[in-house]
DNA sequence: ATATCGAGCGCAAAGGTTTGCGGAAATGTT
DNA sequence: AACATTTCCGCAAACCTTTGCGCTCGATAT
């Protein structure tokens, strides 16, 4: 068990005080050439690192960004995780993973950790049962900025960044549409969420604008409702010749059903969904869908983070644009 | 910006020592009952909240696990991180997430960061390329535990944590003989993992234990290669009838092609991989496969981190049995 | 020779918590 | 009444780093 390095130690085995090391480390222009590169050299020896704890301890904030998520198994918060994680170590931050496994309880705990461990800064996505957000703005006041994405509150003035969800969805509609699709079939997930207003409200309303579609709106909170919800729906003879799914959950629910029923995509059926690309790229024909990545997501995220840090305190909601990838599924 | 509650400022405000606020949160015997039960009070009135910075430059360790891996997009490590964060947060610690990016040198900076932060313990799949593992026997220097999963080196004294590599290709080569396949392939990943080496070692020995089965063993690295084999191998007309995949990224390839090629399974052909469980559900039929569940993987490793902890200097390789999971493609 | 200045360095405090030790008052013992 | 023992609490140091201020010494200016 070799000792860590501290800046007492450097300074006694080379006789100057311990402010003269700190500032020689520093490129401090009080100090001698001479020294800055003695105790350079001895430092860089001793393997001496910095200990976190003591700066922090000063500057009463840490070199730490949080993230909260339902459950990092998710392909949307896996991409997402994925890009702060590369940023922040870019810019010299790490990065702390927290499940809420949605429980607003857990939710809590986790906020714990993170006033704890005096977190830099907070990304997260509350859970579908969270709705009070109040915990959350308090961590602004002791100066965390916290951003909201994916699955952000109603309330007004915080920072969200999110997907342009009913663009996206508006997209997925107008792309049936086009493929003259004229009984269409929409499968939405948990009707709490806001996001799943949103997508429903937007691909409705386009359809709804139009003339001589038969269209059946339907929810599904995992993909095992889904699959019953296809049998249901199109168990004996096609009534339905598209299918919009609004989640990845969604899909691999009604792929298992559309396989089962035989059904041939896209000449029975045509399917499209909402993804990070992921899932409908392992379907053959690969499923079209209207790009939702968290990659991107997180990486606009964690710019806003920056903006937040370096004092803009202007609040805002940024939308990541949506963008129609056209597969053999429509 | 409201200033966080101290114990200095509770002593003030209750006239008392700082030493005795301290302890009287502890509950040490020492304070009366009477003030220790003022202080609490006061205490959570302020929400008071240690410091964990303070705390951990006392003590110089903190309460914060990390875990570096190649890549958390990937179902197995997810799972393991998802289960390793269950476990940390039961036992009041965080959890540090870094990725490699498959890279030597960027596992170094995370190794940098873990030092900086001073965690209390680590758990590490290493690169492909990482071939020097000291500056993680290091790590044990400084009393920090590293536990090595999945992806462990060769070296003996280390902790690791691994499935049962081994017997889990051994029992999907079982698999397919008691389904009377007599001819197989087997796609295998980068042969420069010991992961891989053991799987078709193992899985080898087997099938050339038998008579009249005919053979073939392959590599691919990613999903595109797996795909483009299959249409090697099985392009004009069915050479094989029965494929072994060695993980969820080879099955994924492999399915593509097999669908593509508009081969039915089971009857065409037979398919069985080694995997988490996620992806093989997806298909239809499901895909029958070896459990190689990294959300057990990260239960133990995490139970080995606390042994370490509590004292535990005894190294050693644990293993997680693997279990068939028959489904319909065989 | 005295005053002025700058270069180079050290002192000390602060940040929050823990803990061994010692001290004062209260209680118990002879 | 004198002594011993508890009970309850405070002092101070330590963990490591940063930084404003001040000190010393030599060099330059007057």
């Amino acid at each position: 068990m070799k000792p860590k390095a501290t800046l007492k130690k450097i300074a006694e085995k080379l006789q100057i005080s311990i402010s003269t090391v700190s500032r020689a480390l520093k490129d401090h222009p009080d100090i001698s050439l001479e020294t800055r590169k003695k105790v350079r050299e001895f430092a860089e020896m001793m393997e001496y690192e910095p200990n976190t704890y003591a700066i922090s301890l000063r500057t009463n904030h840490s070199k730490v960004f949080a993230i909260i998520v339902p459950a990092i198994t998710n392909f949307f918060y896996q991409s997402f995780i994925s890009a702060v994680e590369e940023e922040s170590r870019l810019h010299g931050y790490s990065l702390m993973i927290l499940q809420s496994g949605d429980n607003p309880e857990t939710e809590l705990d986790n906020l714990k950790l993170c006033r704890q461990n005096r977190v830099a800064g907070l990304f997260v996505s509350i859970t579908i049962k969270t709705t009070d957000i109040r915990a959350f703005l308090k961590m602004e006041d002791l100066d965390v900025p916290v951003i909201f994405f994916d699955k952000v509150p109603d309330f007004e003035a915080c920072n969200k960044v999110c997907v342009a969800d009913r663009a996206a969805a508006e997209l997925a509609a107008e792309a049936l549409l086009r493929h003259k699709r004229k009984k269409i079939l929409a499968l939405f997930g948990n009707d709490q969420m806001s996001i799943t207003r949103k997508r429903k409200e937007a691909f409705t309303s386009i359809i709804e604008g139009q003339k001589k579609i038969k269209f059946k709106a339907d929810h599904a909170h995992n993909p095992e409702e889904a699959r019953r919800l296809i049998h249901r729906y199109c168990g004996n003879g096609l009534t339905y010749d598209g299918i919009f799914c609004m989640s990845d959950d969604i899909l691999t629910g009604v792929m298992k059903a559309v396989q089962e029923l035989k059904y041939v995509v896209p000449r029975d059926v045509s399917v499209i969904a909402m993804s990070d690309g992921f899932l409908p790229q392992l379907y053959e024909p690969e499923i079209s869908f209207v790009e939702t990545s968290g990659y991107k997501l997180g990486k606009v995220a964690f710019t806003r983070m920056l903006a937040c840090l370096s004092g803009s305190t202007f609040v805002q909601e940024i939308m990541v644009d949506a963008v129609l990838m056209e597969r053999g599924s429509l």
